[in-house]
Parts: structure tokens; C-alpha cells; sequence
DNA sequence: CTAATTTGAGCTATATATGGCTCATTAAAT
DNA sequence: ATTTAATGAGCCATATATAGCTCAAATTAG
């Protein structure tokens, strides 16, 4: 992001790249597969992946997903439906949902 | 990426974006926030959270991370420990694992 | 209805993430 | 012990993701 220097990030959010990248890492070394052998499995290059696996931020998110299903990590974990199953839902309740939102307003009436 | 001109997602990855994505922008009109106001509580552009509620894989994860926990979309569903205790877990389990893996031998190519 | 706001989409300049190297260190196989 | 492979870290060139606008269309409030 060209705006900041040093882009700020919530606690939050390091806590979850972190936790990722640990999880990534843990699943590979389970399953004995070098970080080359992954990388090349996910199309991006051995440095990329430590990146990922140190939990940065900068990451794109398509690189962490492909990683992570290649070692076996899962997002949104599934006591719920599918990930398809999932979509379904995501796609009635947005069809369901009004189109936009708006504040109340501001109620700041200035017109006396 | 700079390798591939158009980058080849799996499946999995592309349903894994566009149903974090959906659930994005179901939990922010669900809270009847405009995408200004995310966008900037977030510290990024209105385009970019157009493009992470879109689901494009090519966004930084930190950012989905900041939008996420800003709408109140749960990543790691917390029937376990909270993050922190998850990241001890992690932590834990990386320091019992051995430090590095390597196949038996070159033996035959698995790749499929 | 009108006015105000949000959204969607596209454009450009620029900050930066990435691939591809290199080298040193460490671990594993023989 | 020797050899082979894996890792960690850094640097550089370049592809590209992003911010910051613009405009039109859609939506909502009054």
C-alpha cells in the first residue's frame, strides 16, 4: 500500500499472520516436504514461502491459500458445511441482504 | 508475481477467496457499514476493499486481516483457544518438530 | 419528486512484493 | 568424515498491487 511508509497493523491481524505461517509451517515439516518441493507445488518461489511461513502481511492472499491447502492446513474450519457449501450460503444471504447501507444520517440538522 | 503473466489459481484457492470475501461484505452491510468508513477505519483504499470483498487473491492478507476483524468475520473459528493460546500451541509443537525435512531419497517423483 | 450518499468501475503514478539469484550455515544421508 | 541437501538471509530488477482520483449509476433519505 503506496500510502504509508510503515503500514500499521493491528495486534489482531500480526497474531493471525503468525499463527498461519506457524500452522503452515508445522503441517510441512509433518509431512516432510522441503520448502522447495512446496514452493514449486504452488507456483511462487522458496522466498515467498518464507515469507508466508514468518507470518508477513504483504503476502497475497491467493500464495497463503495455495500453500496452505498444499500442506494441508484449513481455513475456516469445517465443523460447518463445505467450502462450496459455504459459498451457497454467502451467496443466499447476500441475494437476501439489502444491496447497500447507510447511516441514519448525521442529525446534525445545520438548515436553521 | 512477476513469473506468470496470469497467474494460475487452484480451485480451492479461488472458493476460498471469493466465500472470505462474500462473508466480508455480508458481515459489513449486516452492521450497515458503507465501505468508506471500513476502508478507512482499515487504513486502505475504498478499491482495494472492493477488490478483497470481490475475493481477488492478488490482496495482501494483512489488509483482509484488518477488514476482517473490523466487520467482525472470525477467522480460525475459536471452538479451540483463543489466537494467543493457539500461537503458544504453535509455537510449542514447531520446537518438538524437527528443525528440517527431507524425502528418504529421490527415489520416484510423486507429483501429482 | 429531489437531494445526498453509496457503489462500481476504470485510469495513472508510484510504492512495493515477488522471482531469481547469491552465500553461509545447518542438517541429513552415506 | 564426507557429501548432499535444506535452510536462512540478503540483494536487485521488474512486474504489479495499491492509493487516489474521476465519472456514472444505483440506492436511500427527506
Amino acid at each position: 500500500m503506496p500510502k504509508s511508509i510503515t503500514r500499521p497493523y493491528s495486534r489482531y491481524s500480526r497474531d493471525a499472520g503468525a499463527l498461519l505461517g506457524g500452522l503452515i509451517r508445522a503441517a510441512r515439516t509433518e509431512r516432510r516436504l522441503s520448502a522447495q518441493e512446496v514452493a514449486e507445488r504452488a507456483g511462487i518461489s522458496r522466498g515467498l514461502l518464507q515469507r508466508i511461513e514468518k507470518g508477513r502481511l504483504t503476502c497475497a492472499i491467493g500464495a497463503v491459500f495455495e500453500v496452505a491447502a498444499i500442506v494441508g492446513v484449513r481455513l475456516f474450519d469445517a465443523d460447518e458445511t463445505t467450502l462450496a457449501g459455504h459459498l451457497n450460503q454467502t451467496g443466499n444471504k447476500l441475494a437476501l441482504l439489502p444491496k447497500s447501507v447507510r447511516k441514519k444520517r448525521p442529525t446534525v440538522r445545520d438548515d436553521f
